[in-house]
DNA sequence: CGGACTAGACCGACCGGTCTACTAGGATTG
DNA sequence: CAATCCTAGTAGACCGGTCGGTCTAGTCCG
């Protein structure tokens, strides 16, 4: 079908530029340009802009969320599941700088801007953390039962930990254009977990 | 004089409707109407909408900064460094349910809105976030003298995992409209000064 | 008088969104 | 089987409104 296809090609060319520039700063027309798709066909697919915002944040956050439970969760591999954990920040911490030290994340791009703006993509954005940081629970549960961190651990806490961690300096990081906050995370991450600290 | 009254009044004016909605979603004409100032005073004060926003944040950050470092820094309390974090956090957690859990901050709200659009302003960002991560090294340099957390602290990695998992969890807290991610972040710290890790 | 400042009409550009006209393809019907 | 119709989708001119920014006129005060 045409259809999808035309809707697909619309999310796929606003990804970047809204990663870029942000939701309010780039226009319909913008991004319609980019695409040569008249204004007729997107209010054909979509209600509006902020209805559109919703679908590409769900959009996003289906992709990234399933490439990070390959990334992290899955168990064909000869690592563990700390050194999966470390080898993606490494791997985050490289694409950011080859990136020119720009939001690599587009929910940590518009969470600030729009989660006051619309109730719809808030929800989003809110839904795409809960099962990032459910990963990084899933993880650290495999971690504890490999004998990696402590039988103590309070794997729901130092999941959130590990995830605000991140994104804190991943904003940080996008303010001083520099990988530093992104590396002193991921040091403090590795010191933190080897002691283990139990609650 | 005038002047001055003018310029900081439209800068106060404009702190809540940027906080509330960012930097794009709102426009001069909105801010300008809040204070009764016409176009060609805005004009007159400042260079441009960008130029405003250098200022607004240069002004924020100042402002901000002199209040952290009165909250955590001032040593004629009966409270510990340690002590005045927490507390400095739950009144944080406090403010921000009481505000609907919205955005509490400025830089928050605007730093991967504008860190890509004006350097100006992601100057002012990156200064505001150095200020704020020095505030926190120093008080954890004056609790190790205190004899409240280990003498190998590394101070300066560990004010940087206090602000960044902080922020990481204001950034979750508002997509979620929930205090929890900032409930879990102080807990995490406590645990974790408590159990003082070293490098 | 002259400079700092107020005042607001006005500018072109662009915003999100609507409207009507058109087209292609599959189902319906004689 | 062909004519018909219906619908999904394309296409882009057009709408009122707002954007950031400019301009000129006026006011106030040293």
């Amino acid at each position: 079908m045409q259809v999808i296809e035309t809707k697909a090609r619309i999310l796929e060319a606003a990804e970047p530029l809204m990663l870029e520039h942000g939701f309010h700063a780039v226009g319909l027309t913008r991004i319609l340009k980019a695409v040569n798709v008249p204004k007729g066909s997107f209010y054909h697919h979509f209600e509006s802009k902020e209805a559109f915002g919703v679908e590409l944040l769900r959009h996003y956050v289906a992709e990234t969320t399933s490439c990070k439970r390959r990334t992290l969760l899955e168990t064909d591999t000869a690592e563990n599941p700390l050194e999966r954990l470390f080898r993606s920040m490494d791997e985050g911490i490289a694409k950011f700088e080859q990136g020119g030290c720009q939001c690599p994340c587009l929910i940590v791009k518009l969470a600030a801007e729009v989660s006051s703006f619309s109730e719809g993509m808030r929800a989003e954005l809110s839904k795409g953390f809960d099962e990032w940081v459910g990963i990084h629970a899933e993880l650290l549960e495999r971690a504890k039962t490999g004998g990696l961190v402590a039988t103590n651990l309070d794997t729901a806490s130092c999941s959130q930990l590990i995830h605000d961690l991140w994104f804190g300096a991943v904003l940080r990081a996008i303010a001083s254009r520099s990988s530093i906050p992104l590396q002193t995370a991921r040091q403090m991450l590795e010191t933190t977990l080897a002691t283990t600290p139990n609650s």
